[in-house]
DNA sequence: TAAAAGTCTTAAACTAGTTCATTTTTTTTC
DNA sequence: GAAAAAAAATGAACTAGTTTAAGACTTTTA
């Protein structure tokens, strides 16, 4: 079977868990939303209750909340081949407090609530596959949350340029203090000095 | 049938996500490991494989790393109630950079990687379990992620106390220390400033 | 394609948090 | 229950990161 481009990349980000027959594939693809966002506008916004979780199939976005100063504090940025949302929210059906903005023209396969949980029951597999994604990605945050706590401004610039130098040059300098957790002007600073080293 | 105290809380934290029958108890239970660890013995040593998971039914255990300079950083405290260990070693099979250490004397149930693994084709349903777990971890963990770039050391102290009453009390001012990323003589200056409040 | 808006750089004055050194208090150990 | 060891408090000198402000550069929009 000859899929389409968003479909191959959602499939082989699943085939890392699972093995899918290819009546499951498309079965789960039918499940599935496309949605397109033009840049700067908003996937969803503080107080909204999230109705999908998202694959992204093209572009980029950035995940955060503004604190009462009206400052952003940028948790993820998500580019192709990444699953972004507000789990949370998704969940509980609680409003959300993030904000997700489209820093370039994307596209993305939603799973909506009502599917996801139909998925379980439809294709039990999907259990393990979000037991295997949820449990890689808390290796990865509690990394993050000791890193955010343990290391200094710079080193997590480097790390974060080392881990994923493919966003560095598609965010804003702006942007990457707010995920840093620092000021703009501080990272300017510290591009400075460590390019010049 | 009667359970004894920390068979009963096992079965209490696993009926939050999903209902098991008489005989999936029993099953399960006899897939466990009952570990005691005195005060100050180490449950897991950097270099180790984690070779189980574990969850506490008495005492109080810190998570830490130890970065160059030999500055404990410590990830969580884990008391009854609470599940523990290096996911990452445990899945990988890779040496773990993580000491566990018990700060209390401590009872634990643990399960292997085998008996993990062999779970899941017992009682399938464990899988719904394990991604419901690694959900809220999560969820928990995007939090603190966010909250250890964007607050305060201050702000994080009164946080952690809001949300672990209880484990306040049990800990040492330095371990706190480093678990919120700040030396032991800021925490005492902090202690002082919020409680003459 | 000009104007407007947003981003980046630089610098000076400031604040949160560190380091080092010393004393007091609490806990552990025999 | 005394001695030793570890934890907590305090203070002075230091450093990483913030704030505010202003000018240069780049991108967006009409």
């Amino acid at each position: 079977m000859n899929y389409k481009e968003s479909h191959t990349l959602i499939l082989n980000n699943i085939a890392r868990f699972i093995d899918l027959t290819e009546l499951e594939k498309q079965k789960y693809l039918s499940l599935l939303t496309e949605t397109k966002v033009t840049k700067k506008a908003f996937l969803m916004q503080a107080n909204d209750v999230a109705k999908y979780e998202y694959f992204i199939t093209k572009g980029c976005l950035k995940v955060y909340t503004l604190d009462e100063d009206g400052t952003p504090h940028i948790s993820m940025f998500a580019v192709e081949g990444y699953w972004t949302g507000d789990m949370a929210s998704f969940m509980t059906k609680e409003p959300t407090r993030y904000f997700i903005k489209a820093t370039e023209h994307s596209e993305l396969l939603g799973i909506s609530r009502p599917n996801y949980d139909l998925l379980f029951q439809e294709i039990p597999k999907f259990e393990k596959f979000y037991r295997m994604l949820y449990q890689r990605s808390l290796v990865n945050y509690i990394r993050r949350s000791n890193h955010g706590i343990s290391l200094t401004a710079e080193e997590r610039y480097i790390e974060f340029k080392k881990k994923y130098p493919n966003v560095v040059n598609r965010i804003t300098q702006k942007d990457l203090a707010g995920y840093i957790g620092i000021t703009p002007e501080f990272m300017s600073k510290i591009i400075t000095k460590v390019n010049q080293k």
